[in-house]
DNA sequence: AGAATAGTGTCTGTTAGACATTATAGA
DNA sequence: TCTATAATGTCTAACAGACACTATTCT
């Protein structure tokens, strides 16, 4: 028979999850929906007092999406809903402690929910932002050929995250761009029943860029639902309300 | 300083990595050019004399695109060049010796280097075909509510392959076929200078259905540099060859 | 000349993009 | 009535899909 002995003669290492939480919050002093990521405090004995991605090593015998959501339990008391695998990291000097394979996973969190974290001054949302084509190509490419396109400032004023969790950010931004581009809200980020222009800043804020108004409708109307008719309560002729569908 | 024994007390995972190879191959009476799939015939001490994807375990402090390349060159006798990572298999009964993470890969091979296997006894092409709907509906989806699309029959007439690797080769047909849809030839698995015709029989082949040959033409055009005019030789008008830029 | 394959002209239905117009509410 | 927002009408340029036709070689 089999025995565990077979895997004895092979090294192990360290497996991590690393996850990029996505939502949109209000920004800026428009307080207009932007894009932002959760960066948490650490306070563990690597890279301790910065701001980075949360993550943690994962448990014996442990499903990554169970670390995933223990992880966001644990360090932001968010309950994760679907984390979505990117990538693994897999340089060897990535981690000063040792040989540490990181699991990199993108998580969105719906948009009206981005307060419940648990220790504000422990976990906050930053915005994301694309950096300019001339600073993309400026900046010089890292050892494997990546350059990076997305950027984000730190409560401490850093311009950088720790390990390479610039790489496992620019990696969740575009994922979540690229599955933004053919259905509407694929992850929930709106939660109940919305009405299309608040589909539509969603969307735009998950872009990074004004969407046409008319024609964004005709986009996504054949993939709603609609739940309730107009119903007034603001300025301006009142917005039927959608759910997603098909 | 950071110690490694900061990472003793987490219990660590063997790791290890699966490839998918594909390749387009002459197949059936009319030699009509298919989507395959390289399978070597296990002789380890699990599923020995199955049929299965190649895979090893992952040295200490490997790069995981280094461990495919070494497991294709000792199990096959193929040089990969650019494995791309499509998923960590993480379900801890996978492996009956224990906890085993496995990163799924898919590689693709010039199809006019898919003789060059190492020792023809022990490793086969097989060619993979689309389950048709019915089939796929009627199979029970997996705990994890995966559905089977894409079939394989082994040399010894299994349709199963051992442990998830019906499921790594379902993701690593889906990729190439995605990443087929909108450039011509993105893996290469033409090497050299290639007339249209020739690009798209391969790409009928990966995609598995046929292509409008005008169509086709105005599509691919745009991102292909040709490099020799009409060269006679055979029948009919001789075709201008190109290879793939921009 | 005839067969076989390569390559182009052209029509059509669809659609993204853009602008203008109508519809319905509150102030 | 005025303003603000929602929803629709319509024009246009681009393009995939399809069919027919022309071009160039070998037999």
């Amino acid at each position: 028979m089999n025995t565990p002995s077979d895997l004895i003669q092979f090294p192990r290492p360290s497996v991590a999850v690393d996850v990029a939480v996505l939502s949109v919050v209000p920004s800026g002093p428009s307080r207009q929906p932007t894009l932002a990521v959760l960066l948490i405090h650490r306070r563990t004995r690597t890279h301790t007092g910065r701001w980075s991605l949360p993550g943690s090593f994962v448990h014996e015998r442990e499903r990554l999406a169970v670390a995933v959501r223990r992880t966001l339990l644990d360090k932001a008391g968010i309950d994760g809903l679907s984390p979505r695998q990117l990538l693994v990291l897999d340089d060897p000097r990535r981690d000063a402690r040792g040989w540490v394979l990181s699991v990199a996973h993108v998580e969105t969190v719906p948009a009206d929910r981005t307060h419940q974290v648990a220790d504000p001054s422990l976990t906050t949302w930053v915005p994301v932002q694309d950096l300019p084509p001339t600073d993309i190509a400026e900046s010089d490419a890292d050892p494997e050929g990546w350059v990076r396109t997305i950027g984000v400032v730190t409560p401490d004023g850093s311009t950088t995250l720790p390990f390479d969790h610039d790489r496992i950010l620019d990696l969740a931004v575009h994922d979540l761009r690229r599955r933004y581009l053919d259905r509407p809200d694929p992850d929930h980020l709106l939660s109940g029943p919305f009405a299309i222009s608040e589909l539509r800043a969603v969307h735009e804020a998950v872009l990074g860029h004004p969407l046409q108004k008319d024609t964004f409708r005709r986009m996504v109307l054949p993939h709603l639902r609609q739940v309730a008719g107009p119903t007034p309560g603001s300025v301006g002729r009142p917005a039927a309300r959608y759910i997603t569908a098909s």
